[in-house]
DNA sequence: AAAGACTATGCAAAGGTTTGCATTTTCCTA
DNA sequence: TAGGAAAATGCAAACCTTTGCATAGTCTTT
């Protein structure tokens, strides 16, 4: 009786046959006689043989990891996407491994070169709003590991993407303010280089000019970050504007969720005195009073529609081309803390 | 100029010396005479020699991977503290495997099953709310992979446990309640074999006893789940009470905010009709109107102490004893949604 | 000049599995 | 029963690195 696992070996020295033949019964080799493999199998079984991964790991020089690169796992988006990629990745001979790049470049570059370093097979990524240049996610490429980029876009980078079409949830965000009478709309928006979020402005201006608004510089306002605070002023900003807007179109729901803090603070009344729409439907949101008008994304398709192309990639072994480039479209969804529409006034108002 | 990776044979035959020779080399090897370490070093530099950690890992019968299983990333409680496990763990040579059980034993075995199998050196766990036998962390334990459990308790299981004093946040807040005048404190409570929401519970029992204030069978209730809509039935069915109570005590924030959510529909004031406090302080929870008193549970430490448990179990090399017991205490934070304190009138009540 | 000490480097095994090719065994046919 | 085909199994290399031990080479000392 020897220490340690049960190997290959110990197997074949017992029937006293090669490790070899072990090795093909127990993968059902056509050229061996059932009788050694039932012979086989019954011993691995009752020695309770497990294979050794990190042996074949080195043999077939893949780690049969997959890593998923994101800028944080706090919020409800993330770790959804994260949830719906898990859940398809897990029923598969695949790990994931999964790496924080909290909003840096730099960050995002180490841990780039730390998946080469283990020898990632695939990576999911989406990049930080810092990431302007794409080369390290093409070192990947030239690595041979395939590469999807979801929900945040690498302009120019040619890869698998899972994309939302934040332009088109923004414009009908905004269209829906503008029917609902609102004239003087306001934006609070994310980064500029960071596609969703240039989406989303893209989408305000444009709903805007479709209904002939002017564009007022002074009604659009850029937050630092992400979370509720990063809100709180550039949202009194807006509502100390001599001519107040009458509604605010917020690039996520935490921000949407500082405006409505700040306007109540304020007493301002929502939706009366001013209309309040947020972006990505966090859970909490509906629970809000007035509950909160957002635009719901569908988070976990997308995080199962990256994960499944990329278990597509990894068996497919070719060469990387026909890239897909897969985009969901978000739903707006009404609540308390936007006006009824006149031409809606039928429809049923969510919560 | 061969395809694939440099490897520490091709610096060998470029220099005509033993790979052995390179290894030592590269490691600083004192038997090595510094000409041929500076020669090395030159070429391996030059043609970008990275290491092949999958033959290490072989070589060493290990993963360098650390296991981290939770029931769950979408809450901020579970996200905040992997972020503190992957800060500490992202500086040293692990990686770190996250594995959703979603609240299901059988999910959780699997993933122990899973994680053996890839060999992982370590295992942090936090386990589910369905998990009453802990032989499947022993199989770990036995095949020398330490386990450090936190949050959640695992009665009887010896091995390293980072823990909060649940019991303690539950009685401070129950007592604040009952100093604030309240006598008629409701508790909708988690699952009993948890020993997260069964501390809570207890701390709340012995609070009212404390205070001679007798337990009200119909006072509590057991929710079924975690997120807020779990809250809903469970929290109408104690407002609607003939004795209504004065206080809910919840078992954390967001069914504390579903008890709000109905107490706000059946328009009792908060917190002069009834006081609400949580459990968990959610980021979000300070901007609920009324703001959420709640308790705040160190959760970024509490993952990066967990780490650094690991880190020294899996340095030490020893013999699994001693183990370590760690636990944080919470603090209660008080806002709007609880009433003021004669005796506390002149604290600051946050936000 | 030979023995001994020391320095620098190489050899080979180990870690577990897979797989192309070689070899053995079996069986059938002439 | 030899010959050959077919079936079953074994050999050894490969994946890459580390490390104990052996060896080659150099220098010192008597």
């Amino acid at each position: 009786m020897k220490k340690g696992r049960v190997t290959i070996t110990d197997i074949a020295r017992e029937l006293r046959i090669a490790p070899s033949t072990v090795s093909r019964a127990l993968k059902d080799h056509p050229a061996l006689k059932k009788e050694t493999k039932d012979a086989v199998r019954a011993l691995a079984k009752k020695l309770d043989y497990q294979p050794n991964l990190l042996a074949l790991n080195l043999l077939q020089k893949k780690s049969n990891t997959i890593g998923v690169i994101v800028p944080e796992i706090t919020s409800h988006f993330f770790s959804a996407i994260i949830t719906g990629i898990q859940d398809v990745i897990g029923s598969s001979e695949y790990n994931i491994m999964i790496c924080l790049s909290n909003e840096s470049y730099e960050e995002e570059a180490v841990i780039i070169k730390k998946l080469l370093k283990i020898q990632v097979d695939g990576v999911l990524v989406s990049p930080t709003s810092a990431t302007k240049n794409f080369d390290h996610f093409r070192t990947l490429q030239k690595n041979d590991i395939p590469v999807v980029v979801f929900d945040r876009d690498c302009p120019g980078l040619e890869a698998d993407k899972v994309l939302v079409d934040d332009y088109a949830g923004a414009f009908q965000a905004v269209e829906y303010l503008i029917k609902s009478g609102c004239t003087r709309i306001a934006h609070l928006g994310g980064p500029l280089n960071l596609s969703t979020t240039k989406h989303r402005l893209q989408g305000y201006l444009d709903a805007l000019e479709e209904a002939g608004i002017p564009i007022r510089k002074e009604y659009i306002e850029h937050v630092p970050g992400f979370s509720h605070d990063d809100g709180l002023k550039p949202a009194e900003k807006l509502l100390k504007l001599e001519d107040l807007p009458d509604a605010i179109f917020a690039m996520n729901d935490n921000i949407a969720i500082s405006a409505m803090h700040i306007a109540r603070k304020m007493a301002l009344k929502i939706p009366e005195d001013i209309s309040i729409v947020g972006f990505d439907d966090e859970p909490h949101s509906s629970y809000f009073r007035p509950s909160l008008s957002t635009v719901w994304q569908p988070v976990y398709s997308l995080g199962m529609l990256s994960a499944r192309i990329i278990l597509h990639r990894l068996n497919d072994k070719g060469p990387q081309k026909n890239f897909r480039q897969e985009v969901f479209k978000p739903e707006l969804v009404l609540r308390a803390s936007s006006r009824e529409c006149a031409s809606r006034k039928n429809d049923k108002v969510k919560l």
